[in-house]
DNA sequence: GCGCAATCATATGTCAGACGTTTAATTGTC
DNA sequence: GACAATTAAACGTCTGACATATGATTGCGC
C-alpha cells in the first residue's frame, strides 16, 4: 500500500485509490479496522487533513464507514446490497439525464432486463410477490390519481415481478435501471384509456405468473413495452407538433 | 443549498448531499462552475477543510470534477458511460465479494440478463461485434493460455455480444454484472476438454447471431449458462470432498 | 499597433497545529 | 462488587499559512 511521492498532486486521490485496492483485494477484510488518521498520515508522509479527504472518498462509496470514540477509526465496510442499490440508482439516473439517452433506448434496456427474469419470476414467485403485484395493480385503478403516483405505483409493480425470481443480483441491478427509468416515465401523461389497458396488462402479467406460464408473460410484458413505445411517441410528436406550429 | 446546523457531525456530509441533490433536480447544470471552496465556506459557514471533504465526496461519485488554476473550480460533471461503467464495476465487484453470494446465483443473473439483449444483437449486430467474437474464440483456443487470461477472454467474447445490442443502456447494465463475475469465474479451473465445449459454444453462439437466429442464440447461451454452472459444481464438491477427507 | 514575456490574481492542493466531541476503558470510591 | 468519575484515543472541525497551477493582465520592445 504505497503512493507515487513524485507526483505532487492529487495525494488524495492516490491514497484512496491505494486503499480502495487493498480492501478490493482482498487485503483488507471486511470490518478489520484501518490505521488511525494520524497513523496513516505518517505512514503516507501527508497530512491528517489529505488523509480524511482520501478517507471521504471511500466513504463516498461506501467502501468504509467510520467511528469516532476511543475505539473508533474507519472500518472495512462491508456493501450492503441496499447500499449498492442507492449507488447504482444515483448513477443510472444521472446517466441517463446527462446523456441525451432517448426514451426509446432507455425502454428497451428495461423491458429487456425485465423479460430476462419473467421466467423465473414465474417459476419462484411467492404468495407475497403476487399480493403486492395485485395491490399496486389495484392502486393504479384509482381515481384521482396523479400521474407521478401511477408511475410509482408502476416501479412498485414491476419491482415485485423482478424481486419474485429470486435471485438478489437480479433485483439489484433491475433496481437501477427500473427506478432510473422513473423520470423519464413521468413525462408521459396517462389519459385514462392509457391507464386502463396498462392496469389490465398489468393483472395478465400477474395472472400469468401466479399460473406459472412463463412464455405468456414474456409475451405480456412485450406488449406493455410497446404500448408504453407508443405511448411515448405520442407525446413527443404532439411536443414536435407544438413547436413546429408555434 | 442549506444545511442544518444544529447537528454538529457529519457537516461535510451534509454539503456533499446538498450539493448533489441540487445536481440530481437539475438545479445545477452541467459544466456549470460551483462557488469556489471560500465561498462555499462562508455560505455554509463552515471551514474549507470541511467544503473539501464534502467536493470529494462528490468527485468519488464523479459528480463534479475540480480545475486548479485561476478559471479553475469545481464543475458539474458530465458523467459519462465509462465513469458509469467504472464505478458499477466496482460496486458490483465488491458485493459479490463482500457478500457470500453463490456462484449459482451470480451465474444465473449473468446469463439471464446475457440473453435478454441476445434477440437485439441478433438483429443488429455488426461486422464489427462478429469479428470481435471470433477473434476472441480464436484466443481461446491457443494453447497455454492461463485460467485468467481465458477467463478474461470470455467476458471480452460476452461483452461484444452484449455492445452487439446497440443499446449503451444495457451495455452499461451489463458491463457491471459481467466483469463483477470474473473474480468469481477465475475460480474455475477449465480443462482442455472444458475449454473446448466453451469455444464450440461461443462459436455457434456467434453463428447463430451472424444468422440473425435469436432463438438459437437463445438456446446455445441457456446451454453455456447450464455448462458452467456444472464445471462450477465440479469445483466445489471436489472442495467438499477435500475438506471432508482432510 | 502588435507580439511576446513577465507579472499578477485566483483557485485548488497541501501542511501544521490546535481545540472540541464522542466513546470506551480504566480507575477509584462506597 | 457495583457504580461514578477520570482518562485516553480517535474522529470532526477550525484557523492560518504556504505551494502550485493557470488564465488574465500588464508592460516592454519592436
Amino acid at each position: 500500500m504505497k503512493i507515487d511521492p513524485k507526483s505532487p498532486s492529487d495525494l488524495s486521490a492516490q491514497i484512496a485509490k491505494a486503499i480502495r485496492d487493498a480492501i478490493m483485494s482482498g487485503d483488507l477484510l471486511v470490518d478489520e479496522r484501518l490505521p488511525s488518521e494520524a497513523e496513516l498520515s505518517e505512514q503516507f508522509k501527508v497530512s491528517r487533513p489529505t488523509v480524511r479527504e482520501a478517507l471521504k472518498r471511500l466513504g463516498a462509496q461506501s467502501l468504509i464507514r467510520t467511528q469516532r470514540g476511543a475505539t473508533g477509526g474507519a472500518f472495512v465496510n462491508r456493501l450492503t446490497f441496499e447500499d449498492a442499490y442507492g449507488q447504482q440508482i444515483t448513477t443510472s439516473t444521472l446517466l441517463l439525464s446527462m446523456n441525451e439517452v432517448s426514451f426509446a433506448t432507455a425502454c428497451e434496456a428495461r423491458y429487456a432486463l425485465e423479460r430476462a427474469c419473467a421466467p423465473l419470476s414465474a417459476q419462484r414467485r411467492t404468495a407475497d410477490h403476487l399480493a403486492t403485484m395485485r395491490a399496486e395493480a389495484h392502486r393504479q385503478s384509482q381515481p384521482g390519481l396523479t400521474d407521478e403516483a401511477f408511475c410509482a405505483s408502476d416501479v412498485a409493480f414491476h419491482r415485485a415481478l423482478v424481486d419474485a425470481a429470486g435471485n438478489p443480483v437480479l433485483s439489484y441491478q433491475l433496481a437501477g435501471a427500473v427506478e432510473a427509468m422513473q423520470p423519464l416515465m413521468n413525462m408521459i401523461t396517462f389519459s385514462a384509456r392509457s391507464r386502463e389497458r396498462i392496469i389490465a396488462l398489468h393483472s395478465a402479467i400477474t395472472d400469468a405468473i401466479e399460473a406459472h406460464d412463463a412464455t405468456k408473460a414474456d409475451a405480456l410484458l412485450a406488449d406493455l413495452a410497446l404500448y408504453t413505445q407508443e405511448l411515448a411517441q405520442n407525446v413527443i410528436s404532439k411536443r414536435e407538433a407544438a413547436r413546429t406550429q408555434g
